[in-house]
RNA sequence: GCGCUAGUAGCUCAGUUGGAUAGAGUACAACACUACGAAUGUUGGGGUCAGGGGUUCGAAUCCUCUCUAGCGCGCCA
């Protein structure tokens, strides 16, 4: 257990002993900015001093004479009621060989028993992934890691809209690129896709088959099935280098076969009412503020309708929880999926999604929009050539996805301090040469010589990552993960500015330190494989 | 017009769910390597937390109104 979860249940006693019985998660721990604070601090005598009807000074003190002093040096009350705690030095220094004992697994949850179905990217297979679906990627796959390694049992799932119009319309882009190639007399589909990456299907396929295609029973549907296994394929490449690999890829028309749209309208019969030859869903039942058309009077499905026949079929593979990472702008489904997921007899809580604002890609001040290649959009591929994965990953979760974000192009580039990523990957590579050159010297893991402040601090940032795990992943949060990781890189530098690790005159001190070292680099590592960020030992 | 999201240092953003003197990065200024990776560290200035009102021991955080920005409000997906 870790220092704050076991001052936590501390606190916890001390209170039940005095006849106050709160549950575990109203006692809030903070670390403390101020040294003198001490190390820890809790506000829990001001917000209990209800219950005592005492004041909260008073409460404090209470506390302090029914807490177990087994690990604290000294215990303060502080301003209005603060409680400050100053640990004995070995309860902090144990962590460290609680993180080289645990490795790649320290700050790992529970197994939890519980099934998440995260959703994300789910782009149709028309094109190059651009950098709109770059960030929500990021961020899908970065909660995927963190769930993951809290014990959630975690399916990464991308849903292939091959039923719809950008299908058929892709179909024909094809087509009319195709006959261009042949020299063929044809007319662009209106709706079609001008972009380069459509003509390099076309040429694809006109290599494939040379210029036989026309000549087949039905050319269209050779070109749909074809052209999209072409862009399918893109996508899950560009998506490997990116580092990303899904689980399952739903097919929207798989989905749609035995009749389940017919069925689900069945089922939702007593929810539906006619509108001028439209059927409509009662979703204001509900959650919505608008029902919502499911079927057109002209006898077709809006895009909705297969959309509840597939979050139910997710939900009817045994998910607990279901998560859809969307851009902002689908804000107006959500209430409208629940909706209809609660007609199902489902909690509106089985349906979580997660927004993602939009990015703005600045270079040289100024908002960049354009592929240099294409002339369509700025492609995930070309931002991963430029800019390199590891960066292009960890820029995109480092803000709170429901914010905005300007994503620097020229910091991220630069290999230099500024650009956050290299700082963190620097501190892990550095730790790495350290460790390497005093690969003979045999490792303290209890930490017996660390007293200096830096080494202290450092010890308490490690010592953090669990919990920094937990909110993370409670809270579907990458870039709390981020800064994290940031705090612990700086700390790292601060550390090895102050403290000279190796010193063959004093090999007590030494293994202590390489200690220290170790512990750092695999809190390190395993913070940013939460990121999908890569931790070198060489640069 | 209604709804969602946001407004915090010059810029990009945190702020532990209502707590102690509002913090990082960047930019700016100054300092520090004959040493394990200077791709670094230390120090400094910089704020009407968009604005008004309210709730209480205590508000950037909760309530309310106003202003500003982005996005939604289709028998589009």
């Amino acid at each position: 257990m870790d220092i704050k979860e076991s001052l936590k249940l501390n606190i916890k006693n001390a209170l039940k002993a005095l006849g106050v019985d709160l549950d575990v998660n109203e006692i809030v721990i903070e670390d403390s900015k101020d040294p003198a604070h001490g190390d820890y601090a809790t506000n829990i005598a001001l917000k209990s001093a209800r219950n005592f009807g005492k004041s909260p000074r008073d409460v404090a003190s209470l506390i302090i004479e029914n807490l177990d002093k087994a690990s604290i040096d000294h215990i303060e009350v502080a301003g209005p009621g603060f409680i400050n705690f100053f640990m004995k030095q070995d309860s902090l220094t144990n962590v460290v060989s609680k993180i080289i004992d645990e490795k790649e697994n320290y700050g790992r949850g529970e197994k939890k028993n519980f099934k998440v179905n995260v959703e994300f990217v789910s782009a149709n297979p028309t094109g190059d992934l651009h950098v709109g679906h770059a960030r929500g990627a990021a961020i899908g796959d970065s909660i995927s890691r963190i769930l993951e390694f809290d014990g959630y049992d975690v399916t990464r799932e991308y849903y292939i809209n091959d039923a719809g119009n950008q299908i058929n319309n892709l179909a024909k882009s094809i087509e009319a690129r195709y006959k261009e190639i042949l020299g063929v007399p044809c007319e662009f589909p209106e709706d079609g896709y001008h972009g380069e990456d459509v003509k390099a299907v076309a040429r694809k396929i006109y290599e494939e088959v040379g210029d036989k295609a026309l000549t087949y029973e039905n050319p269209l549907e050779f070109f749909k099935e074809r052209g999209m296994e072409i862009e399918l394929d893109k996508i899950r490449e560009d998506l490997a280098n990116y580092r990303i690999k899904f689980d399952i890829y739903s097919s929207e028309r798989k989905i749609r076969s035995n009749n389940a749209v017919e069925k689900e309208i069945a089922y939702l019969d007593k929810h539906i009412y006619k509108d001028e030859g439209a059927l409509v869903l009662k979703t204001t039942d509900y959650l919505d503020d608008k029902d919502r058309v499911i079927v057109k009077g002209n006898g077709d499905y809006t895009y909705f309708l297969p959309d509840i026949v597939y979050h139910v079929n997710k939900l009817s593979r045994g998910y607990d929880l279901l998560i859809d990472v969307l851009g902002a702008d689908h804000h107006g489904y959500i209430n409208r999926m629940k909706s209809a997921l609660m007609m199902h007899g489902y909690s509106k809580d089985v349906l979580e999604i997660e927004l993602i604002q939009m990015v703005r890609m600045m270079k040289d001040g100024a908002e960049f929009k354009l592929s240099k290649r294409t002339g369509n959009g700025y492609t995930l591929r070309e931002l991963c050539e430029d800019v390199g994965v590891d960066a292009a990953r960890f820029f995109f979760v480092t803000r709170a996805a429901s914010g905005h974000l300007d994503f620097d192009l020229d910091l991220a580039v630069k290999q230099s301090s500024d650009n956050p990523v290299y700082y963190a990957q620097y501190a892990h590579a550095r730790l790495a040469s350290v460790l390497e050159s005093a690969s003979d010297i045999t490792i303290d893991k209890l930490g017996n010589e660390l007293s200096k402040k830096s080494e202290l601090d450092l010890i308490k940032t490690l010592a953090k990552f669990p919990d920094v795990v937990k909110v993370a992943s409670k809270e579907r949060a990458p870039y709390k993960i981020a800064n994290y990781i940031h705090e612990v890189a700086e700390q790292v530098h601060s550390f090895y500015t102050e403290c000279r690790v190796i010193d063959r005159s004093n090999l007590s001190v030494t293994s202590s330190r390489l200690g220290l070292c170790l512990a750092s680099k695999i809190v390190l590592s395993n913070a940013l494989k939460l990121l999908g960020v890569s931790a070198p030992d060489h640069m």
